[in-house]
DNA sequence: CGGTTGACGTTACAACATTACATCGCAGAA
DNA sequence: TTCTGCGATGTAATGTTGTAACGTCAACCG
């Protein structure tokens, strides 16, 4: 299995990872994306919009609508501050932003926690395939459902 | 890349094909699962359950609710006539049913239409890394979202 | 005949996502 | 300063996807 080195980032140091990737991609690091990042980033398990409208309009004291937070949301998945867990149509704080690869994500049927790993060699394999058979800007989408250790 | 022989079936033979699969798993093929199987097959592109809840009230001239239509797809993709595309929320008919193994799926962004590929190194790599985080009864997601080469 | 079971119908609703347009604040041009 | 453009967010409405709860009916079995 290939070895891929990053640094897990956490709580603040998180946060400050994520502000300045947004900031290098060109785009402002406001308050509602600040809150909205930072409500995000406390979820284990994916998070869907509504979950992080709800939260996020708590913190504030101001109902944010689901709206709003699409678009965030959408802006991080594109920038790679969060991916978005198609299973699940939900997200993920991606914990190391500014360092792009693609993930593999295993979910719990049974208690809905993601876990995320990296193995660049069988991703690269999953695009080499999608490439000979004539795809072109592929962005793999690999996620295995199942029964995580602690449910077993 | 890993070589996986199987029988395509196509129209008349398909629903032929997925009548006995169905059958053999100890399940009946009723008019109305033959007619929503019938309404599946015909598409190209991964279908939603309301796209094909349309089709299949018009060919009975009664209405079908989208309820009914989840009901058997969940069915056809418990025994493998169907597959679920996660990242598009719709359905495909599987080519050759009965005949069992993980898929990869290429769905256009364009014109979104998926093609399938077998690959199964691949796909018996992600189980295994699944599993060597400790997951069990593994269901891998694999879908890579691109520009198809008609598309290009 | 009565009871059970599996398939399907009907209604209602929950959850997820998008569209269109309005507003606000700020930076640069006039 | 006033105007103007633009990016970010607000608001409302609506569209799409998915489930829950319960009713009906026909087939089968004792």
């Amino acid at each position: 299995m290939a070895v891929h080195n990053h640094h897990e980032h956490a709580g603040a140091s998180l946060a400050h990872a994520a502000e300045s990737a947004l900031v290098n991609a060109g785009e402002q690091w406001t308050d509602m994306r600040a809150d909205i990042f930072a409500v995000l980033a406390t979820f284990e398990k994916p998070a869907s919009a509504y979950d992080i409208a709800d939260l996020v309009s708590q913190r504030r004291g101001k109902r944010v609508a689901p709206n709003s937070v699409y678009r965030i949301l959408d802006l991080f998945v594109t920038t790679n501050l969060a991916r978005r867990v198609e299973s699940a149509n939900a997200y993920l704080a991606n914990s190391h932003p500014g360092c792009l690869h693609d993930c593999i994500f295993l979910i719990c049927d049974s208690c809905g926690t993601a876990t995320h790993i990296d193995d660049d060699t069988l991703t690269m394999n999953v695009r080499a395939a999608a490439e000979h058979a004539g795809f072109a800007e592929v962005r793999p989408v690999i996620e295995v459902r199942g029964k995580c250790a602690d449910c077993g």
